[in-house]
DNA sequence: ATAACAATTGAACAATTATTCAATTGTTGG
DNA sequence: CCAACAATTGAATAATTGTTCAATTGTTAT
């Protein structure tokens, strides 16, 4: 959480000032509120930290890959990841809740693929970036 | 952490033999083998997860964005993002970590700004998938 | 040298989250 | 209708992690 720090949360050590001029000394005050201006409204920041944070997870990157090259149902993902099909489920929900992916049905089966493209390219994007240097 | 579905993990339920059937039969043996070869080794699945892991925190996603406009010593970003320069300089380590920034030193402060181009290309790919529908 | 201060670091705490197990839902075939 | 089974869901547990506070490092100016 997000916690101001200019405001006196230093009250009882009894050195106030020094510590608040301390806050402020070295900011650049034109360059940072240039910045804040040009800045993606917070909503836009969260939505795009909550993309990054989904395709975080190991079990979640595998499961958007394998989409990527084949339409699977859910055991098909687990046996291909070696995990139980439950653990599948439940992060198919969060990239469903995402939409990152999109499921079809066929009787008792549910086959699920990636919702759109866009996901391959920041996916290849990401490969090009830890594949390039050393 | 993985663990195999196959082997006897339901021992004590009493009903072994219809469980080890079920794991399988929804399977298409052939297409998840297909799948297993085309998908990139496991630490290269590792890297790109780690790499979307720290992109997916609100604070660091703020910090990177921040750097893509403009170079910035540890004050000014957390003038900017109304933090602690501890919670920063924490943050600042991850992503130094993942070399996705870089920094130089003059005199007491310390500027940071982004590694190369490719986080650039990453974010403006994410903010596309986040904009793009409804 | 010493005071001032930008930045880093470590430990502790709180919160989030991925997996497991068990139970349930919904669909198909006998 | 009932048995079989693919998939989902909820609760519990264990692990990870972001922030805070306090202390420390390293640099500059007096």
């Amino acid at each position: 959480m997000a916690v101001s720090t200019k405001t006196g949360n230093r009250e009882r050590s009894g050195r106030r000032r020094t510590a608040e001029i301390c806050e402020t000394t070295c900011v650049d005050v034109r360059k940072v509120a240039s910045v804040k201006k040009r800045m993606k409204p917070e909503d836009s920041m969260q939505r795009i930290a909550e993309t990054f944070r989904v395709l975080g997870d190991p079990t979640r990157t595998k499961i958007i890959y394998a989409l990527s090259l084949e339409e699977l149902c859910v055991c098909d993902i687990a046996t291909l990841l070696t995990t139980t099909r439950s653990a599948v489920s439940h992060q198919l929900r969060v990239l469903r809740n995402m939409r990152l992916v999109k499921y079809r049905k066929e009787g008792k089966m549910i086959f699920y693929s990636l919702d759109d493209e866009h996901i391959n390219h920041l996916f290849n994007e990401c490969l090009r970036h830890i594949e390039e240097d050393e």
